[in-house]
DNA sequence: GTCAATCATGTAGCAAACCTACAACGTAGG
DNA sequence: CCTACGTTGTAGGTTTGCTACATGATTGAC
């Protein structure tokens, strides 16, 4: 097939009329237009150009043939023009992959900002845990993650894979309204509770586990606001991040632990698309969302202590 | 400025969906296929592929590119078949120079046939003595030129000109009614006939000062119709060929000699251009022309012997 | 779980292509 | 007639591109 050298050699011949101008705006010597345009000329089997007086003139076949090759060129002048332009634009589609409590209480604000700020861009969401989570966006099946990471159970980030902590996201024991602790308390009193954990698999009943070794929760179930539900019910206690704490139904009380457990909130992707503007859109947006929680937070505890 | 190999490897993933396959299509191994992808990333410094198990999958910015590398490669097709179809397409402009003689005689019959069997064809015609038109065919002025190649003052052909015998065009003498000569005579005979001639320049003028040296003509008149009046008026005698006697006015005749002097009537053009069809087309529809021309000169002959 | 099949990619080496410098040739214009 | 200009050929060195082979990673089956 016919090569863009040669083509661009012709192209240049046409334009500047003289091989010597060609060259000088190929940035190469003539000589080397003069082979080029002799090679293509033998691999089309064409008469390209003649010879005219001390310069050459373009053939019919060679009008012919520079005509194509300026849209060829121009064809490649635009494939480069919108590389270039998608390069530092937010674009495209991105999907996120977010833990249950992220999915609430974070991406939906996230996920708004993006589609204000870009309407280049359209967006997915896929709740799942951290496991499956760092698993889909290693896999390619999205393209970013927000994770919970406990200390006590933390993930393991596969190679090409980046992230950046968002957060901490600090754990609070919730209780029954007239339950006998109060105050500040540590893990470890609780142990003989009744307890209301996540689901067995779940990160979540997993960093209990280790935290509190032996503890056979008689709950299993995933929604925190069901936790809190049941805990409303005098049925027992649980851990609840306050992230999953917007508010706060009657019947509970919050008692702070003692150390306190946290979790740390990343916002991971792939390093080979870790120059996609959308990436680092979406990461600052998220970061938006989490300030913006975080304050909320803040302001609901100077209005209502806990 | 992007390379169309590299376009080409990363069309072919984008079709094949694995590099095995694409490198099959493209005849190649799979190293030259992820070769030529990683330099396309590294030149356009962007991510095009990223991993997806044990395959690989395009980014939206490869996904984007391919989609323009389509275009591009279709733009490049699109030229090869139109330099093809030029190929073997009597097309253009096809610009003859020929003597007067011809002109008349030859090229309206010539170009008839051309226009009519190849309407893509478009002509011109040039009026010009056969030293000229060697010069403008050679300058790239014209691109076919219709020759009288007098032996007695033969053309040279400059290298890269190739041409063709049309046939011989026979001459013979033309005088008043009443003349005094008659049947087959010589030249020599004829030395101090009063002469006319064409103007001094012209190959016939010349052509005639070499096989008669010494003679003086009196009149120099460039159309052999305008000489044959002259010689109708009885004004003198002339050298006149048959192609320039389509009829014969009134009050001249006409007397053979011996040895007949003639002309070779060629066809010439550029070795270059002489790929290019309408050549070729031009030079069967003059010899169409001529060999039409010594048909009708032939009955004529048998009809009404001069 | 292990093993084999599949696919991408890196490396070394060889062949081809490309460009530069220089010289030769032809042409245009004073 | 001679000089300036422009194209084209040749030799040489450099770059590029490809193949063959080995490596690493993933998938699916037994």
């Amino acid at each position: 097939m016919i090569d863009l050298g040669r083509l661009r050699a012709l192209h240049a011949v046409a334009s500047y009329k003289t091989v010597l101008a060609a060259g000088d705006a190929l940035h190469c010597t003539p000589s080397a237009v003069s082979q080029q345009l002799a090679k293509l000329e033998r691999e089309t089997g064409t008469t390209l150009v003649e010879k005219d007086g001390r310069g050459l003139r373009l053939t019919e076949a060679g009008q012919l043939l520079a005509r194509h090759a300026e849209r060829v060129l121009a064809a490649v002048d635009e494939a480069e023009a919108a590389l270039a332009a998608h390069r530092d634009t937010v674009t495209g589609r991105l999907t996120v992959v977010a833990f249950a409590t992220a999915c609430r209480a974070l991406l939906p604000w996230a996920l708004h900002r993006l589609a204000s700020e870009h309407p280049q861009l359209s967006t997915g969401l896929i709740e799942a845990n951290p496991h499956e989570g760092l698993d889909a966006l290693h896999r390619g099946h999205v393209d970013l993650a927000v994770l919970d990471d406990w200390p006590e159970a933390a993930l393991r980030y596969p190679a090409g894979v980046a992230h950046v902590e968002l957060g901490w996201d600090l754990v609070d024991l919730v209780v029954p309204s007239g339950h006998r602790l109060s105050g500040t308390t540590t893990l470890a009193k609780c142990r003989d509770e009744r307890w209301i954990a996540a689901p067995v698999g779940d990160i979540c009943h997993e960093w209990l586990m280790r935290v509190l070794p032996g503890v056979q929760p008689d709950f299993h179930v995933g929604e925190f606001e069901t936790q809190m539900t049941l805990i409303a019910a005098g049925l027992g206690i649980a851990v609840i991040p306050r992230l999953a704490r917007t508010s706060l139904p009657d019947g509970v009380r919050v008692v702070r632990l003692h150390p306190e457990p946290r979790r740390r909130v990343v916002v991971a992707w792939r390093e080979a698309a870790a120059a996609r503007p959308a990436i680092k859109a979406a990461e600052q947006a998220l970061r938006a969302s989490w300030d913006q929680a975080s304050a909320a937070r803040a302001s609901r505890t100077v209005n209502a202590p806990a």
